[in-house]
DNA sequence: AAGATATAATTAGATAAGCTAATAATTAGG
DNA sequence: CCTAATTATTAGCTTATCTAATTATATCTT
């Protein structure tokens, strides 16, 4: 059978948004301390690249500077993130996870890949890995640029 | 190789936020006539299900009834769509796509669907395959309840 | 058949997540 | 040294979502 990428772009169209969804809600229910997805991601970046500026950051939401300062202000007043003056370069901040950030992060990361994890359980096996080949092919196409490359051209 | 649900559930985690970001991106970029995601899947389902009732909407958009409310304002005041009382329970709404909805709908699909399509461009046959069977599998688990059983108990 | 209960849609009011445009601080370049 | 460019932030707007309360209609119970 040869599949037409407009056709996987239709298919795209109608599973994603409730896939997010249900991500969404999923991140929802379980929030003693409120984290929302575009917290989490926030979090697991700042956590796998510690120091990062705030561009770095926005490039790897893909989201604007001043959507990502605005993210990064409410994880400093829930004393998540640490924010800093670099020293090499006063313009910009480093951010790092604070010891309560990493046990938030690891609070809903359990949790919501357990509720995830829930709702695959009916797959096969074979099923499972066709998913997991999938989304490994579509993440490189959807990463945003600014996620390639970072500031002194290291690619992460 | 065995891929535990753990590991798709991470993965999901990971792929999903980064492509319903490009869809809404993209989605946003081409909007002469503003259609957003949630406007996109409203009009999908009201042209699929000619004189569905608002929770019928809600449900499968997987919002509250004064969420899905709203977004048939919007689509009421632009022109999109029509709403009226139902004739056999005054208390429900019927809704159906109008011309200007139909139109709208038409274009943003095509162009949506266009650029993803381009995203997608480099792909293989076998790997397009795989991503198509992926998301397949991954509808049924996802779809929220209320859109599997209508009104009168027909599965749609 | 009247009154209580349930259901459908809406309104009101709040919050979060985005955006663009403008501003402030600092660095880099001619 | 002064102009450019870069980094972060602020201000102000829109959209999307929620919960709780309201209104109108239908159904059920005696």
């Amino acid at each position: 059978m040869d599949i037409s990428t407009e056709t996987v772009a239709r298919e795209l169209l109608d599973v994603v948004p409730v896939i997010m969804r249900t991500i969404r809600t999923e991140m929802r229910r379980h929030r003693a301390n409120d984290v929302t997805v575009p917290l989490f991601r926030s979090l697991m970046f700042i956590e796998g690249h510690p120091g990062v500026s705030l561009l770095n950051l926005a490039g790897h939401l893909g989201l604007t500077s001043p959507s990502a300062c605005k993210i990064v202000d409410g994880l400093v007043a829930h004393s998540m993130v640490e924010r800093q003056h670099s020293d090499t370069d006063r313009r910009k901040i480093t951010l790092e996870l604070t010891h309560e950030g990493k046990k938030v992060l690891d609070e809903a990361r359990i949790n919501t890949q357990a509720r995830l994890s829930n709702l695959l359980a009916p797959l096969s096996a074979q099923q499972s890995e066709t998913v997991f080949e999938a989304l490994q092919i579509l993440q490189p196409l959807f990463l945003p640029a600014a996620d390639k490359i970072l500031d002194g051209g290291i690619k992460i």
